[in-house]
DNA sequence: GTATCTGCAAAACATTTGCAATTCT
DNA sequence: AGAATTGCAAATGTTTTGCAGATAC
């Protein structure tokens, strides 16, 4: 796990003023691999920072997202979730538990037929169904 | 194009009552390839039927999603789009003109690594980028 | 001491809900 | 008449904005 001094120099490298709340946010995404939305981090947060205001934390999360540090993600029609995880990777959305699992895919493997004259920025490949544990119960 | 009555048959197929207003939603959406907002469907159709709500609106569209007639498309962050095309294919958003393109690319083609007993049933592949006419605009 | 960052309060939107009026059979 | 549909108005919930005070270099 990464310290303190070690978040902050990423923060530096990626052009970003290394404040508390920062460093705080960015800490909490890397060690949550839950794809929160703000009211997870906040009411993570806020209980070590008081002060702390939701804000803030859009401010910081689209900050974040700008310099390319973490990625938002769109699989839930209500609410922003952020992922930290940068390597290519894919999210299932349960619809009976609610839960988003990553998955790994081969970016390679797709064949974007129409897109050959377009710059690519962001792919996400996006899953909705039902994952096993919720399977298994329903079957009762 | 499909007639009237080849419309509300479908939706009578889908067990979905065709009143006047559902007939010319789903008219909408067949004819404007656009994967429209709400507002957009608003706009155009209230036109010819100046009574009609935005709730109707939503009301209708939530059906025909439950009922397998569309898709809802969560590309953009602020809003629900509507796609009444159900073959696979993916969406490109121009992050320049903010255009939504479909593309098509082969589900075969794609490894979902830990997925594997998890029953899927929406699929979505979500790129965002700078589409050819933007990319040549910015080069002048 | 000047830029930036923070956070409160209010605003802005998209979407949902409650409910009464309307429509359809 | 009875059931479903429509649509207005209000509520909800997320995200944004304006701005004043705090903080950092």
């Amino acid at each position: 796990m990464l310290s303190i001094q070690e978040i902050s120099n990423i923060l530096i490298e990626q052009n970003i003023k290394p404040s508390f709340q920062r460093i705080k946010i960015y800490e909490f995404l890397l060690k949550n691999n839950i794809h929160p939305n703000i009211e997870i981090i906040y009411s993570n947060l806020s209980k070590g920072i008081p002060t702390l205001s939701k804000t803030t934390i859009y401010n910081t999360l689209k900050k974040f997202e700008e310099k390319g540090l973490i990625l938002s993600v769109n699989i839930d029609e209500k609410e922003i979730r952020y992922d930290a995880i940068l390597k290519t990777h894919g999210h299932f959305k349960c619809e009976s538990c609610g839960e988003i699992f990553d998955f790994d895919y081969n970016y390679n493997d797709i064949k974007f037929k129409g897109l050959e004259n377009f710059i690519l920025t962001k792919t996400d490949v996006m899953v909705k169904g039902i994952c096993n544990k919720c399977k298994l119960k329903n079957k009762k």
